[in-house]
RNA sequence: GGGGAGAUACCAAAGUGGCCAACUGGGGCAGACUGUAAAUCUGCUGGCUUAUGCCUUCGUAGGUCCGAAUCCUGCUCUCCCCA
């Protein structure tokens, strides 16, 4: 994997590159959707790759171990050849899992133990089994295994946590290191820069994850809880220490003010659900705001979904027949808001990097940070 | 014609003397959702007003009682069974 910078904004530190995998180029600043289970929920892959523009996607390391497991995955090739997708995977390490599924686990400095929250049965999470399983899955980014500390977590609880994330990066780097790709392309991996909201902290994680230099770096642990404020602050003090020719990518956000206000402040990557599962519940994002599809206000209103989206259901559909699928809780409804929401936040961070390139981002995301959070 | 059952808020359906403005579903209205245990979850749903407040409600008209959706009587309507 490679990465180089290829445009830089005057007014922010906002930056565009090209990420070089062997499944193909990525464009950042990118979104990359969520496909946990091996599929981008109600989404083909037909419509990612030629109406939404995906470039790359997610896919989940504790999902997919569980389901449909290591044995189907390793017979059917990987995760690429077992879900038909050609272009690049990244996959999560199952970090986050061991967070939100936090009644269920049971950390030890070994690694982590958990009940499946399909049939109960324990398993184990270690950093050089977790190595192994990505192997298997066949991502082309794979990511550490960290504890996602929680954002209003205490600095004794933060302390502790990323130090328990800081020794699993060693051994996961170390087994990394040791073992090799299984189908014939190169891997990656980014170590997880963690802290909470404590500034010594996250500087401390940075250092200490620099020292593997490895092809990227994520920062997690945020919007996780804290402040919106305190995520901005973090990355303003993290995006500065990480090195200019690798990509930044941060975990599991976030609302589209959230990735313009990232993209300002140095994040290449970004991954979150929202679009999918808040687009599954009838919320449409879009360049004038939010809309609730199920809303009676949209009732007889036969306009096109969104004059301004990108997607192919944007012309298609009227607002008064998508909520009308939603009322009706057809699956069809689901479908479509997920496409459209996909759609716009990967023209929001095409958009970005065109106006990265054009040098004015700074003025264009603090106009646009308003529209997009307002209500329509 | 004879016998029986029942009428409760938008719908369905509990409640059979005070804890009932009335359980629960559905529907309706609104909200939440950030490295997906989510096609999920939460709130509200008689009116006024927002308070441990008042007013009007349980087919309809009366009655009993300190007190009725709940008991009694008349009326109206619906459903079932037998001829």
């Amino acid at each position: 994997m490679k990465f180089v910078q290829t445009a830089k904004d005057s007014q922010s530190d906002a930056r565009c590159g090209v990420i070089s995998t062997d499944h193909g180029e990525i464009k950042t600043p990118i979104f990359m959707p969520v496909g946990t289970v091996g599929s981008v929920k109600g989404v083909y892959h037909k419509s990612l790759k030629e109406d939404i523009n995906a470039e790359i996607i997610l896919g989940n390391t504790y999902h997919l171990y569980l389901r449909p497991g290591l044995e189907t995955l390793k017979a059917a090739g990987g995760l690429h050849k077992f879900e038909s997708w050609d272009r690049p995977i990244l996959t999560d390490s199952g970090g986050f899992q061991i967070f939100s599924l936090t009644p269920i686990r049971k950390l030890t400095p070994e690694g982590c133990t958990f009940a499946s929250h399909i049939d109960g049965s324990r398993h184990t999470f270690t950093p050089e089994n977790n190595v192994d399983t990505q192997r298997i899955i066949g991502a082309d980014i794979m990511m550490a295994l960290d504890e996602c500390c929680p954002g209003d977590a205490d600095y004794h609880y933060a302390e502790k946590s990323l130090l328990l994330t800081e020794s699993w990066l060693g051994r996961y780097v170390k087994r990394f290191n040791e073992t090799k790709p299984l189908y014939g392309y190169s891997q990656a991996m980014f170590p997880i820069i963690q802290g909470c909201v404590y500034p010594d902290l996250r500087k401390r994680s940075v250092e200490f994850s620099l020292k593997y230099d490895k092809d990227g770096y994520a920062i997690g642990g945020l919007a996780v809880g804290e402040p919106t404020e305190k995520m901005y602050e973090m990355l303003e003090l993290v995006c500065p220490l990480l090195p200019y020719d690798k990509p930044r990518y941060l975990m599991g956000v976030g609302t589209p003010a959230n990735i313009l206000e990232g993209i300002a402040r140095g994040v290449d990557m970004f991954d979150c659900v929202m679009p999918t599962r808040n687009g599954r519940n009838g919320m449409l994002f879009t360049w004038n705001g939010i809309m609730n599809m199920r809303n009676k206000k949209w009732e007889n209103d036969f306009s096109v979904l969104d004059p301004e989206g990108t997607s192919f259901v944007d012309k298609t559909y009227s607002r008064a027949y998508l909520r009308h699928l939603f009322v009706a809780k057809e699956m069809f409804a689901a479908m479509i808001a997920s496409e459209h929401n996909l759609a716009f936040y990967l023209d929001l961070v095409m958009q970005s990097r065109t106006h990265i390139q054009a040098g004015d981002f700074k003025e264009w995301k603090d106009r646009m940070v308003k529209k997009v959070s307002s209500r329509l």
